[in-house]
Parts: C-alpha cells; sequence; structure tokens
RNA sequence: UGCGGGGUAGAGCAGUCUGGUAGCUCGUCAGGCUCAUAACCUGAAGGUCGCAGGUUCGAAUCCUGUCCCCGCUACCA
C-alpha cells in the first residue's frame, strides 16, 4: 500500500511533465504459503488467491491510485508467458536440471542451509529429531556465470540500486559470490508448472519478478499487448520493499541479460514501517490495519493521508515510525497553518477587497515589483529543483520545495502588508499587485504539489476559476496563467484538527 | 563470525570527504502584525556533537581503542 502511493505520487508528477507513464502494480498469488493457507481454510488456491487479490483490489480503491494496470501472477496471460521465458532459459542452458543436497527436516519438511543446520545443532528446531542428509531435483537458474557482467553492471551504474546504502549492502555480498539458485521444486503444486517437466513447480519469486514484463507482453511479441506496451520497457523504476531486494538488484538483471532484454533504469528499495515506536504486530494492538486507516481517512481526507506516509514514510535507508501525535502535529503545521492558511488569507483578501475578483499586476502597462520578490523567478526555481528531485525520487524533498515557496508567500504578505494598503485608495494597484501575485504563486504551487495532494488542490483550483486544462506542464505552470477578472471564492481546505 | 551504516538541542535530521564562530524542521518562550483556520512574521532559550585517549595553535570533522543501535550474511517469499 505504501509502495504503491509513492509510485502513484511518482507518477502523476511524471503525467505532469508530459512523459507517457505506464504504472503498474499487482498480486503475487502462487506459492507454499497460500497453497498451505488455502488448506487449512479449506478452499482451493485458486479461491484464496481470488479472495486476497479481490480485497487488495478494494483497499487500492479507496485509494484511488491511478496504476494503469493490475497484474496477477494467475492471470493466464502471466503464467504463459513465463513458461516462454523459462523455456527460452532451458534453451539457451541458463536454466538446468541440478541435484540439491541439504540437510532436511522431515517433520517440517523444510531444508535448512549448513550455517543454520549448524546453530541448530544438526536437530530439528521443533521436534528435535535430527536433520537427515536428503537430495532432490531441482531446476536452477546459471546465476553464477553472471558474477562477472552483474559486477561491471554495478560499476557503471551506481545508481541502479537505492538508496546508496542499499546499493552498497549488495553490492558487498556480490563480493562474496554467486552461486547458481534454484528456481523449481516438488514438493508443493500451487505454481506455474515448468514447461515440459510438470511435476516441478516454478519457486513464486522467480514467477512474480516476471510480472514486469508480462503485463506488457514481452513473453508473447506477437500480441496486440506486446505491440501497445513494449515502449514501456525498460522501466524507470521498480519500487519495492527492502525485503525483496536481493531478487530485484542481482537476480532480475542477471535473468534479463540471460534474455537480452534491457535492465530497469533503478529499483528502489524502501524500509518498513514500524508503529509508535516498535515493530507492527497485531497482539500489541499497533498494527496499522485497514480500520485504522479508514479512522485517518475520516478525520483528516485521504490528501493528509497520502502526505504523511510519503513524506514522513522509510524511503531511506532506515524504518520509519508511524506515530499518531507526529500525524497530527505534521497536518497542523504543513496542510492546515501553511498550505490551509495562505491560501485562505489570500482568496479572503481579494474577497474583501476586490469582491472577490482577481486585479491585475500591472500599472500604465508594467508589471509592478516588489524588491527583493521576484515572483516568476522564484517560480521557475521552484519548479526546476521540484522537477530534478520527482525524477529521481526524492519525493519528500520535491515537496518541501513547495512549502518552501508557499511559506515565502507568507513572508511577502507580513512584509508588503496588503491589510494597511487596502486603507489607502491611492494603493489599490499595488494592491492589486500583490494578491495577484499570491495568488499566482499559489496557483503554480497548487499544480506542484498535485501529485501528493490531488484532491485538495484541485479543490483549490476550481475555487479561484483556474482549473487546468490539457495544456503542457510548461504551459500550466508558466507565469500569468491567472487571468484578471475572474472571480475567486475564499477557500478552507484543511479543517483544524485537535484532540 | 564477516561486511556496511549510524550514535549531534525535547523529537526528527544536516554538517564529517576538503579540520577554524555547531545548522535545519517541529516543539518551547518572548516580541510584532491583524488579511487569515489561536494563523502568519521576527527573535531568543536549549547541545560535554556515544565514551576514552592521540595528532594539531585549533577536532563533531583526522588517527587509535571502546560501548551501544540498525541493515545484510542468499536458496526465504
Amino acid at each position: 500500500m505504501y509502495t504503491t502511493t509513492l509510485c502513484d505520487v511518482y507518477a502523476r508528477a511524471m503525467r505532469w511533465l508530459g512523459h507517457d507513464v505506464f504504472f503498474l502494480t499487482g498480486t503475487d498469488e502462487h506459492g507454499v504459503k497460500v497453497e498451505q493457507s488455502a488448506i487449512e481454510k479449506g478452499v482451493s488456491p485458486q479461491e484464496l488467491a481470488d479472495k486476497n487479490s479481490a480485497e487488495f483490489r478494494s483497499i487500492m480503491s479507496i485509494f484511488e491510485l491511478t496504476n494503469d494496470e493490475f497484474i496477477r501472477t494467475t492471470d493466464p496471460e502471466h503464467t504463459k508467458q513465463v513458461q516462454a521465458f523459462v523455456s527460452t532459459l532451458l534453451e539457451r542452458g541458463d536454466i538446468y536440471l541440478g541435484t540439491f543436497e541439504g540437510w532436511y527436516d522431515e517433520g517440517q519438511e523444510e531444508y535448512h542451509t549448513e550455517t543454520s543446520a549448524r546453530d541448530l545443532q544438526y536437530k530439528s528446531p521443533i521436534s528435535g529429531k535430527p536433520l537427515v542428509r536428503s537430495s532432490e531435483k531441482n531446476y536452477y537458474f546459471k546465476l553464477s556465470a553472471y558474477q562477472e557482467r552483474i559486477e561491471t553492471l554495478f560499476a557503471e551504474q551506481p545508481n541502479l540500486v537505492r538508496p546508496e546504502s542499499r546499493f552498497n549492502e549488495v553490492l558487498g555480498r556480490l563480493r562474496e559470490g554467486l552461486q547458481d539458485v534454484p528456481i523449481s521444486r516438488t514438493n508443493f503444486s500451487w505454481g506455474i508448472p515448468m514447461p515440459s517437466d510438470e511435476e516441478h513447480v516454478i519457486y513464486v519469486w522467480i514467477d512474480a519478478l516476471f510480472n514486469y514484463i508480462t503485463a506488457l507482453g514481452l513473453g508473447d511479441s506477437e500480441s496486440t499487448l506486446c505491440k501497445d506496451r513494449e515502449k514501456y520497457w525498460p522501466a524507470a523504476y521498480h519500487v519495492i520493499g527492502k525485503e525483496i531486494l536481493w531478487f530485484h538488484a542481482v537476480i532480475w538483471p542477471a535473468v534479463l541479460m540471460a534474455l537480452e532484454l534491457p535492465l530497469p533504469n533503478c529499483i528502489f528499495a524502501h524500509s518498513f514501517w514500524i508503529s509508535e515506536g516498535k515493530k507492527m504486530s497485531k497482539s500489541m494492538g499497533n498494527f496499522i490495519d485497514l480500520e485504522m486507516i479508514d479512522s485517518y481517512l475520516e478525520t483528516y481526507g485521504m490528501d493528509a493521508w497520502r502526505y504523511y506516509i510519503v513524506t514522513q514514510g522509510p524511503l531511506g535507508a532506515s524504518d520509519a515510525d508511524f506515530v499518531a501525535e507526529t500525524f497530527q502535529d505534521l497536518y497542523n503545521a504543513h496542510l492546515v497553518n501553511t498550505v490551509g492558511n495562505c491560501t485562505s488569507r489570500v482568496t479572503a483578501m481579494i474577497g474583501k477587497y476586490f469582491n472577490g475578483e482577481v486585479q491585475p499586476e500591472t500599472k500604465d502597462g508594467a508589471r509592478i515589483v516588489f524588491d527583493g520578490f521576484d515572483w516568476p523567478e522564484k517560480c521557475k526555481t521552484t519548479i526546476h529543483s521540484w522537477t530534478s528531485s520527482m525524477e529521481s525520487f526524492s519525493l519528500s524533498q520535491a515537496i518541501e520545495s513547495v512549502m518552501v515557496l508557499i511559506r515565502e508567500v507568507d513572508v511577502f504578505i507580513n512584509e508588503t502588508a496588503p491589510f494597511k494598503l487596502a486603507k489607502d485608495e491611492s494603493k489599490t494597484p499595488e494592491l492589486g499587485a500583490i494578491l495577484y501575485q499570491c495568488l499566482e504563486t499559489l496557483r503554480i504551487a497548487s499544480i506542484l504539489l498535485d501529485p501528493v495532494i490531488p484532491i485538495k488542490m484541485n479543490e483549490f483550483r476550481t475555487s479561484i476559476c483556474a482549473e487546468t486544462t490539457n495544456h503542457t506542464f510548461e504551459k500550466e505552470t508558466a507565469w500569468g496563467g491567472l487571468e484578471a477578472g475572474i472571480k475567486v471564492e475564499k477557500v478552507a481546505l484543511f479543517p483544524r484538527v485537535t484532540h
């Protein structure tokens, strides 16, 4: 949910910038866990997967995320293409049938690694029975063959994995050497069968990795899906949780190399949310579940929810703490006191002094300028830093640059004191110009904040009669887009929330 | 065990590479203003920069030791 919201902000920003965006999310539905849990519940794995996926999508719909496609790894289209890709890899010898040997826990039906077996003193942690040396046939992906190419890749693309600390983490593990990885198992059946050897089922994680390209139809080059969507590969970003970094940063690029496909530009691995200083757990009562999210949405609204998780979330290397008090403080400080109050005071003055009619910023045909406040220039600077921050997925940095701009409007109002000029009729042109410049800056800021708080920013533009059309980003954010003479209503975007 | 990151005001962080008045956001306090949602603006208080040594005229910054926290240590999705 968090991950998808981040992508949503990025996708919206990129659409504003005029890029042709394909934003993909979905559900990973295969695996032993699903199979076991289905057995326990007395339903088929497919039924359980359907239920889980539907639930996930219903949650998604609440958040109005703008993904262009929702892929399910149980889609026949996905399954078919995964088998096609695996067949190709088999033909090329990148996947081979090998023997896996290890310490097997007969009670638990699972293998332990050499190190973990030693830690357990070669006994089952559950039953206490000795582990047995056992072996089975598995299909392996020849990861070891890609050691050198992956190392070169990392040397040449220092931004392949972000944040930087994750890049270094992977690099460290890379130095320990790559071994071939098993990609199939025979002890469960809920998954995609290996082509031509149906006893084997492809491991969930490798099946799931392919979603990025099966959603684009790359595994079926004759399909219309592929014709329509192949232009979207390679992806600009794969945004993932840190727990699946290794697969995305090493195995996935190696698989793509084997298939001679281009690699994604960047894999961004975020960290985890903790809650009120502790790891989330249901028994602790600090689990952020749907019910809790709902109560936040009800109290603060969806935009506030997005604003909080995007600006305070664990996009960096360390986990972030979800704290109710911080949520409220941030909401009041940024959304109520800054965005809400500033838009309110500006629209209120236009209402009070000009009957709601926006005045021109000119006098005798020339722009009225105020020392130290070159708004067209300030806006341009903000747009530039916003753009580069957004493009590099520094979402909170992009947002902060806009907040700085809005705070400066507050400074401007305090220094030029339009409410004093209002008492002097000869100053009417200046008064009108000040308010024009404030409102125009806020209009531009509202476009920049649109990716995070779309509902409120749209509401704002509607009430100042400055709805965006389908002009280019450059045109929409150009100074002077606001026309003199339009009618403005006083706004109150974010209601104050107190305990 | 090994590799990597971190410990700076009440909270969250920047500064460390390229030594030289310790900075930002929020909170607290005081003043200003009154257009605005008890808001906004200005200013102040608050820190032995994990601990102990060393180098230097001078160390948050460089070196050594030490304590604590976190991530990774693959076949687990």
